[in-house]
DNA sequence: CAGTGATCATAT
DNA sequence: ATATGATCACTG
């Protein structure tokens, strides 16, 4: 699948998706579904993503570097409701000193987003669950201000050594939880009274509740 | 049963 | 180990 050139080309695949069943995607694009996530939780991602032409592989960058676009799936029940967390990047928790909101990398992430949601109840088998429409999102001043202020929060807590106290309900919209292979994973952190430390590697995650204000804002 | 903490596959 | 893609599953 060739990289889209335009916002245009990309939006048009992206609605040619719309309505389809993952199970209808995959078999137009060879792949066998699996009977469950469990040991393939990237696998409806990476569909999407090669269906709509991203950069594949595991590279710190947007999924489409020449748009500047972010591509994330959200994965919702009939009633639109957010069922997870939406992933957004690594947190770094050492050499963090006096970085601004906007160098962030979630700052970055998160300028333009292309959701997708996808009606993916547990109860509904992989190869039915259905591909929903496309919206492009950049935060608003209010968004924006919700998103720094959290994230200024954490990474304040992070730098000073308070990496071990911050939960998964430390922010309003944007929650630090861990992302890693296993709970004994390590990576260098920092300690209590500012000593190198080996901690569990954390993730930032926009919470449920601020993408259902995302699709609200987009279908009401 | 929502939310937090844990975990899985793969590429580099 | 760290980055990508996330969902699983236990707990209050």
């Amino acid at each position: 699948m060739k990289t889209p050139q335009t916002l245009d080309e990309l939006m048009l695949r992206c609605r040619a998706l719309a309505g389809l069943t993952l199970g209808q995607l995959a078999a137009e694009l060879g792949h066998q579904v699996p009977v469950h996530l469990k040991q393939d939780k990237g696998w409806a991602g990476q569909l999407l993503e090669q269906a709509l032409g991203a950069s594949a592989g595991s590279k710190a960058e947007p999924d489409f570097p020449e748009l500047g676009v972010e591509l994330k799936t959200l994965p919702i029940d009939q009633h639109g409701k957010p069922l997870e967390s939406t992933y957004v990047c690594v947190a770094p928790l050492t050499g963090i000193n006096q970085q601004l909101w906007q160098d962030s990398w979630v700052c970055q992430k998160l300028s333009l987003v292309l959701w997708l949601p996808l009606l993916a109840e547990r109860s509904i088998p992989v190869a039915e669950r259905v591909i929903g429409t496309g919206f492009l999102w950049q935060p608003d001043s209010k968004e924006q201000q919700l998103l720094q202020q959290d994230w200024e929060e954490l990474m304040e807590l992070i730098a000073l050594g308070g990496i071990d106290q911050i939960r998964g309900a430390h922010g309003q919209v944007l929650q630090l939880r861990p992302k890693a292979a296993n709970s004994k994973a390590l990576t260098a952190a920092i300690g209590e009274a500012g000593q190198p430390i080996q901690a569990l590697p954390r993730g930032f995650y926009l919470k449920t509740s601020f993408t259902q204000q995302l699709l609200r804002k987009a279908f009401g």
